[in-house]
DNA sequence: CGGCGTCTGTGAAATACTTCACAAAAAATT
DNA sequence: AATTTTTTGTGAAGTATTTCACAGACGCCG
């Protein structure tokens, strides 16, 4: 569910004007809530910088990530498209700042732009991918099947090798997998000891394609 | 990831017979692939009556449930839209009709109606949203939870009860959750024992909220 | 009705995972 | 550099889950 597609890439400049204009800057500190599960869907909201995440929580108050959106990808249009209450709580992983559009800004703007009715599709459908892929790596019965699709996944290709940009605690990883700290430290400890990673300045690098 | 919106609903009656014009009636015997992951994507299937499931599998071989897709509801659309390769195997869990369209000839019904993609929006977005109630689900480090919510979530209000439509086995079920057969018998005889569920000839009714 | 194949229930042993506890390492702050 | 905070590594004990094995129930078809 990460996003990279950029939402209003087939925009001209002046409708990317427009844009700015109704759209508000806003800065939150970090860990702070910029909305929460069931909050009523008023405002899409664009990262110019800094990381947030969303997550949820179970039964026992554990939490549960199920996206991080970095610099330059968006978040919130499913509600302002449908008028969904959040499913999901937004907070913010580090200091970051953000563009907030109003829903009915928002949706002039895309009645006054038929092609983004079309681009809008194409960003939807790759966050669907996205969601998939995921489905598929939490379907898998054992752990360390999880997290070695995970590091694939969050992976880019470098030279022969694959680069994780994304540095994440182990922490953040077991709660994306949906396991203990330990377990994540174990699993990580294994790859490394079979030469299947290495870990350097909590950057991992990946030797042979896992999973 | 069932879906329930009618991909047409939007239409009017010309506009529906320009589309069965266009879309080849195929039948299916049970247990039929009807493509598999990897292949080009060149149509859009609608269920016409029966049931499919959209599968992938595990490095073990197991199979792993990511969607059931019954009568009127639809597939293929991912790859009919974006172009990009199937990324799950569809096999048929009963004799099944289905109405193929062939990429062209919708992308043609798409631009002659405008509306139209709005819709898509719309549908796009609702798979999303259940893509997401999934990983929620999956995300849970105990297989009770994730039953619990899969029974929750495949279940239609009924008084102040629930019913599960939808007949599984537990072997289905299992593959849904990513877990072992025995493991939901077991859960499944302890819901049952703690009254929060009976079973019927397979028919699952909840009396109380579960998860 | 009878028989055959599929589905379910259950116990026991093996394995995967969580939790706890604490020490060491690394990163951030002063 | 010193201090503080956060993150990591690792064993041991307990819990959750898988796997295996097999018996019985159920559903379907002749």
């Amino acid at each position: 569910m990460l996003e990279d597609i950029p939402l209003f890439s087939c925009l001209d400049a002046e409708v990317v004007r427009d844009f700015e204009k109704v759209a508000a800057r806003k800065r939150f500190p970090k860990n702070a809530i910029v909305f929460s599960r069931g909050d009523e869907s008023d405002s899409l909201y664009i990262v110019r910088s800094g990381k947030v995440k969303a997550v949820i929580h179970d039964e026992e108050g554990r939490e549960i990530v199920l996206a991080v959106i970095g610099e330059g990808e968006y978040f919130g249009e499913m509600g302002v498209l449908d008028g969904v209450p959040r499913s999901a709580t937004i907070v913010t992983q580090e200091p970051t700042e953000m563009l907030v559009i109003r829903r009915n800004d928002f949706k002039k703007l895309l009645s006054a732009n038929p092609d983004m009715a079309l681009n809008l599709i194409a960003v939807v459908l790759q966050r669907l991918r996205r969601a998939d892929q995921k489905i598929e790596s939490l379907g898998l019965r054992y752990v360390h099947g999880r997290v070695a699709n995970l590091l694939m996944q969050s992976a880019e290709p470098q030279g022969r090798e694959w680069v994780v940009k994304e540095k994440m605690t182990h922490q953040e990883i077991a709660n994306v997998v949906g396991s203990s700290r330990e377990m994540v430290s174990k699993i990580l400890a294994e790859l490394v000891e079979a030469g299947s990673i290495s870990i350097e300045k909590r950057q991992i690098t990946i030797h042979r394609k896992l999973a």
